[in-house]
DNA sequence: CGCGGGACGTCCGGTGGCTGACACACCGTC
DNA sequence: GACGGTGTGTCAGCCACCGGACGTCCCGCG
């Protein structure tokens, strides 16, 4: 857990109703979750539960962004899923399991609400609509998995970057986000070359623009065009992004 | 559903308990499931559900092997999850969905509990056992699907054709059951050929031997030998299967 | 102002697996 | 005994991506 220190949650952006989730709950569920938990600053790369390790909290991401991560034994890694304002980190917990094989890390810094098992066990007993959300949270979830299954099986590394770039720009809702190339051939399981190249066609299209780290969407219909139905089929399953307008200020928001 | 027509659940490997779920409900529960039921006999191929249709009935699996598929658009598919005696077909209804995006099928023929899902939602308002073991089913789905996406993306076909030999193997607890090169190559999202070169080799070195679509599994430690840590990975997050030993007619049943 | 390191661009050889096509071997059927 | 369907073996050509290695630019820092 390399978070840092918790923010007061009346702080701009610390509305525990930016995630979907949340926002879906009767009031009193809600406050209940608010009381409980504490809305956390996380940095990139922040921890939040390591491959074997034990899953101690639950983060309701706000504005920040999370990844599933499998780590192989030639420590590669890929990313398996996505995680932002519309779900939850930690399934397992919730599911039943104190653990993992896997890593969940954030991908893009921002805040979230961290809720302890014990205080998430709390709530879920009074089975109401947190149970519910969380059910259906977890089945669009395994949609996202076992397309990504079939995405890095079949598809292109220049689709799965545009498909990358929009996913990750769907949940910070900003046009740009600090990237590097490196990570993000992490996350795709590729070589940094292979992204590097991609990733500077791409921008000589004028579909995105980048510098040192920092990644900024200049044409979000350019990507779509560029990427595979699998971005469209996961978006579907997770109502909370296909509804959410993206910030009004983004010139290039989604339709 | 081109599935035939019922088998009398006395009938030789018909007992539910052959489903591991099943087998760890207690007595009461599992006699409600099996009264609501019906054991089925499926062939191959034959369809659970269709991607994007309704899910109307859950599958317990006995002795046949199931399959979650992906289907891309230039209509080549890809296996994203396999189900055999150690769980159910049709999560999303359990998790509150009527449908997927994905499809599942039967891979190697044999019986399954079928029960349609209001029964099952009967069954689950007891909130007893059965609720308890799908969310861990549940759990083991997620990180079988996760570490699907790592190895599709990362390892070679080769590791990839012993890891889908050992895990078929594991859920028919036979050392022989159909299977065609064409059959395989959909499943791994590969092309025949391919798969052909590759099996064409395992054969030769004597871990396997198959002809005219009937696989057998001569060499086990062998083919562990071949795949990659996928295999465990999986394999330890389904108790079910660690556990269960192979038939011991299989001259090469695992560890 | 010089230095070091992080982020990015690029090159070449190698290759696994795809594209597409063709040939054979076995099986049941007529 | 001829025949078509199914399952399997094999080939040449090709391309995306890997593997490893350099070079360059820019920033922060001493």
């Amino acid at each position: 857990m390399s978070a840092t220190e918790p923010t007061d949650p009346g702080t701009h952006g610390g509305d525990p109703r930016a995630n979907a989730i949340l926002a879906a709950l009767p009031p009193a569920e809600l406050a209940r979750l608010r009381a409980l938990g504490e809305v956390q600053e996380l940095d990139v790369r922040a921890s939040v539960y390591e491959p074997g390790g034990a899953i101690t909290d639950v983060y309701f991401p706000l504005d920040a962004v999370f990844s599933m991560v499998a780590v192989l034994q030639d420590e590669s890694s890929v990313e398996v899923g996505t995680i932002g304002f519309e779900g939850m980190v930690g399934l397992p917990a919730f599911l039943g399991s104190t653990s993992s094989p896997h890593a969940a890390y954030c991908q893009v810094p921002g805040r979230a609400l961290r809720v302890g098992l014990p205080e998430l066990r709390d709530v879920l007993t009074d089975d109401g609509a947190l149970h519910d959300q969380l059910h259906q949270y977890v089945s669009a979830t395994m949609v996202q998995l076992a397309q990504n299954v079939a995405c890095n099986t079949g598809h292109q590394v220049e689709q799965r970057i545009c498909r990358w770039l929009l996913t990750t720009h769907d949940r910070v809702r900003r046009p740009d986000f600090p990237l590097t190339q490196e990570f993000l051939a992490q996350m795709l399981g590729a070589r940094r070359p292979t992204v590097s190249e991609l990733a500077g066609r791409l921008q000589q299209r004028g579909l995105i623009s980048y510098s040192r780290g920092q990644m900024t969407i200049l044409d979000r219909a350019g990507l779509e065009a560029c990427t595979c139905e699998c971005y469209w089929t996961i978006r579907r399953t997770f109502p909370g992004i296909a509804d959410a307008a993206t910030d009004p200020h983004d010139a290039s928001s989604p339709a």
